[in-house]
DNA sequence: GACATCACG
DNA sequence: ACGTACGTGATGTCT
């Protein structure tokens, strides 16, 4: 018999393995209820549970929890066992009783023994099932149960983010821990130890070694008895500290003899009970899960259709007669809908529209959609505007196809946009706000963005509508591929469907937008969002709205000159490559160049491998390479050429629109975990300018027309500066007030020499260490930049923290901040959350460390150019300028400025950037007038 | 779609 | 023993 084949399934689910994964998995977007309970732990929880009973269909089932007091053996053998390990979380905690409720509900037992933790019971069901001819599944992530794998006792890791669940048998345990037996895991894991049981393993040995001890010895044991074939630090471990590895083995081992019931009865897979289910979840405001339990009928009114058969009364609500359709519609198995009535509405006539109109001028607060034939704001047609302000309610009015009849259409709700009084509510309404300027509409603030208000609660979160309203709203809406498609050639389009396909799933959005601006509104108006979204993020998105409509010109002739130019360079490097190869092959493929290099030519001996086991072949190794063989040079320089050419010169003429020949990105503002912007369609925010080739690219950025020239305004050392201003280090901020070159000055404080004899190398040495800073970078970093010993640079940086002590606590502080309460922030409350800061991994806790140093730093110099941006927008919005402000690049504004008001612009800009934030080292903006974007440098 | 590489701040 | 500086987006290869 190959695979076991049996009809009794059991699974043995290791309870607070599954809780503490589920806490975790939701740390960034913890789940919380109108109670204030975190509900993380029990959400994933259930999600994992069902996810075993729909996918796996047991026949019998247990729960296994650890007891209160936790095992009495091992603490016996073993002092420190699992004395040091983390507190379990508060989350946690208070979810333990409403988890228990809920498995209780499905029926399911609850297994604890006191005295034995869950492995050593899961352990020992395990084979007593065995015996009673069971196949059973050990539901846990946790690698240690590794060693009761048997053909008839498998792992099951639950699946995460929607990755399957994963079934481990002896044959893929051995795989993953490359042993050549299951017998070997106790051993494993008794070499390597475990950081988070406190089992201490021997120092020194990691997986790897451990791995290859026992391919090569077989047990723990018979490597002390043969520490004579070891040798150095291994051998004396080995020899000295035998008992704290036999100690190891035994604190890993599971037991598999405790005294436990083996109930087949009871243990018995049986139909949850509804009532329970219905309580536990309405207390827990799951809405979801109870109807996926339940399977109940499911109902929703489709209002389009009402207008069809022509009963349609719009707003005497109680008067429609709602036509009921069963949705059919499966996701994983469970119904998509709850049951829920919704009166969703579509609206045609003049008549209509008038009516519509006034009830939304009388509304506090309303949310609106537009539908359009694509996503080319600047060119998209609207197909119609859903609105609404009412949950569960909405409006859906469709525009014809001919340019001036839709317009005339969107004048009628004009009042509406430009009412100053409404609230209007939109899901990214930077996309709204351009469709309807096509329309001849400036939709006028107060606005609230539900995209942009979860960005702040949730920087690092997916921020799309659907993955929200799936999130909050445990709802999944109708998709736009149900009405258009799926992406690709045969995709349709809008345009071509009629109002009544699209009315549904308009209103839908416009609903959901509604309420899940209800539930994100109360967490925007606390202290530490509420200046932050309304005085600079919303009135941000009209800025940026504007800036991509203006768009910047390009000189499309002088890049087809280029790209000629470089194709001929490349072509005479690849032939030159490929001859000192002695052979042809892909230049572009990293692999092949990489077997080239290292195995053709055999380069170098110790060539360096990337995580995948290929050659790495980046530019810091070919660098260190480059006097070794003389295809290197040749490389790196057909590297350059052709990153510029695929990347830059040949795409950004195609790229021109086609109504104004000019360049259109997109600025996106909910996409970093720091509250910078980013850019696409195309990146305009990494144009070359560090090399002499790449900043030719840069002619080509002009100015509008000959009555223009661009200009940039750059914030001089910005990050130095807030780093100064967040830390008031008393040497760093005065160096700042004096005005003085700041990587001169720290250069002249670290070697203590007067400022006039710093050297080039010293000056350049201090540069690289102020960078690090900013990055929270270690030792080993700034040896490998500078290409100096780790001694020294160990030196240099004692020396600049002795300096700069002050700069020292306060990076020391903002790890201390992030561990004591989970986030970290900006000058303007800006949070990132760093769940990882409390890691018992060194190198996962090391990145939550560089992030609690970095992230306050690039985020506040984001949030002082973004108020500059508003500043600068006001102002010359008052002075009622020709002059444009087009691209934002991190610490740089770029502007078409009239040739008129040139010495107006430059003082404006300069006035609005220096006097942005008022902190105690002065910000200092320098700008340059240019014909173009290189010029303007 | 993952990975490697490289452009910018 | 581990890995090693923060944040992005676009391209080409390869599966």
């Amino acid at each position: 018999m190959l695979t076991p084949e049996t009809d009794k399934k059991l699974f043995l689910i290791d309870a607070y393995a599954i809780i503490f994964r589920a806490y975790f998995a939701f740390a960034k977007n913890p789940r919380i209820n109108s109670k204030g309970l975190n509900t993380s732990a029990a959400f994933g929880f259930t999600n994992s549970l069902i996810d075993v009973l729909k996918k796996e269909k047991p026949t019998h089932i247990a729960v296994v929890f650890d007891p209160p007091g936790g095992s009495v053996t091992r603490k016996e053998s073993y002092e420190a066992y699992k004395a040091h390990r983390n507190e379990t979380p508060e989350g946690i905690i208070t979810n333990i009783e409403p988890i228990k409720r809920i498995i209780d509900a499905f029926n399911i037992p609850i297994i604890e023994v006191e005295g034995y933790e869950a492995d050593d019971v899961i352990g020992t069901m395990s084979k007593m099932a065995e015996k009673a001819g069971y196949l059973t599944y050990m539901v846990t992530p946790d690698k240690d149960y590794g060693q009761l794998v048997t053909e008839r006792s498998l792992m099951y890791k639950p699946g995460r983010g929607g990755e399957p669940a994963q079934i481990w048998g002896p044959k893929e345990i051995c795989e993953k821990f490359e042993l050549d037996s299951v017998d070997q895991v106790i051993d494993y894991l008794g070499l390597m130890g475990d950081a988070s049981d406190n089992i201490p393993g021997m120092p020194g040995i990691g997986p790897k070694t451990a791995s290859k001890l026992l391919k090569e010895f077989g047990t723990m044991e018979n490597i002390f008895a043969h520490t004579d074939q070891l040798k150095g630090k291994q051998k004396e471990v080995f020899e000295t500290q035998q008992s704290l590895g036999l100690l190891s083995k035994e604190l890993a081992r599971i037991i598999t003899d405790v005294t436990v019931e083996f109930n087949e009865e009871q243990l018995e897979l049986n139909d949850p009970d509804p009532d329970k289910i219905r309580a536990v979840f309405a207390d827990l405001e799951f809405k979801g899960f109870t109807q996926k339990i339940l399977g109940e009928e499911l109902v929703v009114t489709a209002a389009g259709k009402v207008n069809e058969l022509g009963q349609l009364d719009l707003f005497g609500v109680n008067d429609v007669e709602q036509v009921e359709q069963k949705v059919t519609a499966e996701v994983s198995g469970f119904k998509t809908f709850e049951t829920e009535t919704t009166n969703y509405q579509l609206v045609q006539t003049p008549e209509e529209r008038k009516e519509l109109l006034d009830l939304l001028m009388q509304q506090k607060e309303v949310c609106f959609d537009t539908e359009t034939t694509g996503l080319d704001s600047l060119h998209a047609d609207m197909v119609g505007m859903s609105f609404s302000f009412k949950a569960g309610e909405a409006f859906y009015v469709p525009t014809p196809v001919n340019y001036e009849a839709a317009k005339a259409i969107v004048e009628e709700f004009r009042p509406f946009f430009e009412s100053g009084d409404i609230l209007k509510i939109a899901h990214n309404v930077k996309y709204d706000l351009k469709i309807l300027r096509r329309y001849n509409v400036r939709v006028a603030y107060p606005m609230f963005d539900t995209m942009i208000a979860h960005y702040l609660i949730s920087p690092e979160s997916k921020q799309g509508m659907d993955f929200l309203a799936e999130f909050y709203l445990q709802y999944k809406p109708i998709s736009i591929e149900t009405l258009i498609g799926k992406k690709g050639k045969n995709q349709g389009n809008m345009g071509d469907l009629a109002p009544e396909e699209i009315s549904d799933y308009a209103c839908e959005d416009a609903d959901i937008t509604f309420r899940l601006k209800q539930i994100f509104a109360p967490e925007i108006e606390k202290d530490h969002l509420k200046s932050l979204f309304y005085d600079m993020e919303m009135p941000l998105v009209e800025i940026l709205a504007d800036m991509e409509r203006e768009g910047i010109a390009i000189d499309s002739q002088f890049l087809k000159d280029y790209s000629n130019q470089l194709g001929n360079q490349l072509a005479e490097l690849e032939t030159g490559i490929k001859e000192m190869a002695g052979m042809d092959f892909n230049v572009d493929s990293p692999k092949q160049l990489g077997d080239v290099l290292f195995d053709h030519l055999k380069i170098s001996a110790k060539a360096k491998k990337t995580k995948t086991g290929q050659y790495a072949t980046s530019e810091d190794i070919l660098q260190s390479l480059v006097n070794a063989h003389p295809i290197i040079p040749k490389i790196l320089e057909y590297r350059e050429y052709k990153k510029l050419k695929s990347t830059y010169v040949d795409p950004l003429p195609t790229m021109k629109d086609a109504v104004d020949g000019r360049i259109h990105t997109q600025f996106m503002q909910t996409v970093t975990a720091t509250g910078r912007l980013s850019s696409n369609n195309p990146n305009l925010q990494n144009i070359p300018i560090r090399t002499e080739a790449g900043r030719e690219i840069r002619k080509s950025f002009v100015a509008k027309n000959g009555d223009y020239q661009l200009l940039a305004a750059d914030y001089s050392q910005i990050e130095l500066r807030i780093i100064a201003a967040l830390s008031e280090d008393k040497n760093m901020v005065a160096a700042f007030q004096s005005g003085e070159d700041i990587h001169a000055a720290t250069a002249s404080k670290v070697y203590g020499v007067a400022l006039k004899d710093v050297s080039r190398e010293q000056r350049s040495a201090a540069k690289a260490v102020n960078f690090g800073i900013i990055y929270g970078q270690s030792a080993f970093g700034l040896s490998q930049n500078l290409g100096i010993s780790r001694t020294e640079a160990k030196q240099i940086i004692d020396s600049y923290f002795e300096q700069y002590s002050t700069v020292k606590t306060y990076m020391d502080g903002a790890i201390a901040q992030a561990r004591e309460k989970g986030y970290v922030e900006t000058i303007y409350k800006r949070r990132r959350y760093l769940p990882d800061i409390n890691s018992a991994n060194a190198v996962v806790r090391g990145f939550a460390e560089r992030n609690a140093i970095n992230a306050p730093i690039q985020g506040s110099a984001a949030d002082v150019i973004k108020l500059a941006m508003i500043a600068v927008y006001r102002e010359m919005k008052k002075a009622g300028v020709k002059s444009r402000l087009i691209l934002q690049v991190h610490d740089e504004l770029v502007f078409d400025i009239h040739k008129d008001e040139v010495e107006l612009m430059k003082n404006l800009i300069k006035n609005a950037m220096e006097s942005a934030v008022n902190l105690i080292v002065p910000m200092k903006a320098e700008m340059e007038l240019g014909n173009n974007w290189l010029e303007a440098h």
